[in-house]
RNA sequence: UCCUCGAUAGCUCAGCGGUAGAGCAUCCGGCUGUUAACCGGAGGGUCGUAGGUUCGAAUCCUACUCGGGGAGCCA
């Protein structure tokens, strides 16, 4: 009975794909998107079948095609019977072209929808995994390349889009230069521990941890620059905040201070929440975003010293000394005061790394800062004014004890033309965890490399 | 590396010493406004793997495998 079934469907298929090609052809095809412009217009709508919902004389369609979701409306009275019998047996996932009229319609979220004429079957899906109801993250993890086809993910794919344009139109209009750093590298810049290793022929290589080292150098030939990558950490991390392949953005400038870097730190991260303010209302609604609590993100950002968050700490009873680097519980517990993003600057330069600048009036604290973001979602932020003297800088390496022959153009810096300079790099991914308000920062890349999860 | 939780139908889970269960998905039937549609019926299982305790183990014990959450580290 189940293969008699079959055969009759992709008989039907069949003859409908003959039957209506070429008048659907002679049709302009729309994006869903786009449908609203097109209101008592005929069009064809390209995309695969979400959901479905029929009784015996009415079949509804919860089509999507990547822009948008729509719902088509198939009546046994408006059909024909073949058109009609297909619509009831059409499953989630085919691929199908629609020909319609664009309707309003008050009932419809997004106000329009399409009265089904004609329906082509491009392929016809059997049992797909993701079914309606809900999933298991393994599950769901090991079904990626299907999940990010839910409405869900789309809005997150889209938002993570928007802030990527953002951040670009906000550094390319303030007179920064892309400049890409290499991804194979001969070392780290902060130990190998957590570096990726490959073979570079004959010799080892490692994937790029941080392509700070050599935005300095393009800052010191192009002025102000920025990169835009993917970087890699071989942390056996596992936490919601975490991924072991993730992007950044490291913008370096030079003649630029601590202070000054501050400011355009605080306003980018303002204008990327007011874009996705503006662009994105129907994306974070769609994944249930609470909207009031981004708009707080207005600069300028609370700026509180080292010293003064280890005294707050200490106020709210947390044991931490002055000179021990923060946790994630002590970062959420200074968040926890504030409702917008947060600057914690000046560390020990004890924990900081080696080329960060002292600060002239405090040489034991270093011209840095993390900007945490609100609501829990730790460190988005992480930059400092860079050391610019020549001696210092080679001090720093004796106790750190790092080959200075592998960084001896890095030293070069200093020695032809040094100015002061100062750069960040911003975390897309806890960006976007943070702005889409979710639980882990997994859902914010499309396929995320994850300690256990290689895979798809 | 450490702490902690978990693995039972395609999916989400209940069962916690005595005949393997539910909802959803699938298949069949019904329904002209559904929004995770609804109503009726059917099929669907080596209870993660290997040992052990017991008259009897999905259930208790041990080891292993795989995974979730967290710590450290970091963006």
């Amino acid at each position: 009975m189940h293969c008699r079934r079959f055969l009759f469907t992709m008989n039907l298929v069949f003859y409908m794909h003959k039957f209506v090609r070429r008048r659907i052809s002679m049709l302009q095809s729309v994006l869903i998107q786009h449908l609203g412009q097109h209101i008592d217009e005929t069009v064809v709508v390209q995309g695969w079948l979400h959901t479905k919902r029929s009784s015996g004389k009415v079949a509804f369609l919860q089509l999507r095609d990547g822009t948008g979701f729509v719902q088509g409306v198939a009546a046994k009275t408006e059909v024909s019977d073949d058109v009609f019998a297909l619509a009831t047996s059409l499953t989630q996932e085919s691929s199908l072209r629609v020909t319609g009229v664009v309707v309003k319609d008050d009932r419809a979220p997004s106000g329009v929808e399409l009265q089904v004429q004609n329906l082509e079957v491009l392929h016809l899906t059997h049992d797909y995994p993701i079914t309606p109801k809900e999933h298991g993250v393994d599950f769901l993890l090991d079904h990626r390349h299907l999940w990010i086809r839910g409405p869900r993910q789309r809005s997150i794919l889209k938002i993570r889009a928007e802030i990527i344009k953002a951040i670009r139109q906000f550094l390319d209009d303030r007179d920064f230069t892309q400049v890409d750093p290499p991804i194979l590298t001969p070392s780290s810049c902060e130990g190998t521990t957590n570096l990726f290793h490959t073979q570079y022929f004959d010799r080892d290589a490692y994937l790029t941890q941080s392509g700070q080292l050599y935005m300095e150098a393009a800052a010191m030939a192009l002025g102000r620059v920025y990169s835009f990558g993917p970087t890699f950490r071989a942390e056996k991390s596992k936490t919601r905040r975490h991924l072991i392949e993730f992007w950044m953005i490291e913008p370096e400038m030079a003649y630029t201070t601590h202070e000054e870097s501050l400011d355009i730190q605080e306003q980018l991260i303002q204008h990327i929440v007011h874009h996705v303010l503006t662009k994105c209302q129907v994306e974070l609604k769609a994944i249930g975003r609470d909207i009031p609590a981004l708009e707080n993100a207005i600069a300028p950002f609370p700026r509180i010293s080292y010293d003064e968050a280890i005294e707050l700490l200490q106020n709210d009873g947390h044991s931490i000394q002055w000179g021990e680097d923060f946790g994630a519980p002590h970062e959420a517990a200074i968040v926890e005061h504030y409702s917008r993003p947060v600057f914690i600057e000046r560390f020990p330069t004890s924990i900081k790394a080696f080329y960060m600048k002292p600060d002239p009036d405090r040489p034991e604290v270093v011209l840095c800062a993390d900007l945490l973001a609100p609501e829990g979602y730790g460190e988005i932020i992480g930059g400092s004014q860079r050391i610019d003297d020549a001696e210092l800088l080679a001090s720093r390496f004796a106790e750190h004890e790092l080959p200075a022959e592998a960084y001896a153009w890095y030293m070069d810096l200093r020695q032809y033309g040094s100015v002061p300079h100062s750069g960040f790099g911003l975390g897309l991914e806890r960006t976007v965890a943070w702005i889409c308000g979710l639980e882990h920062v997994r859902e914010t890349i499309p396929f995320p490399r994850l300690l256990y999860r290689l895979y798809p």
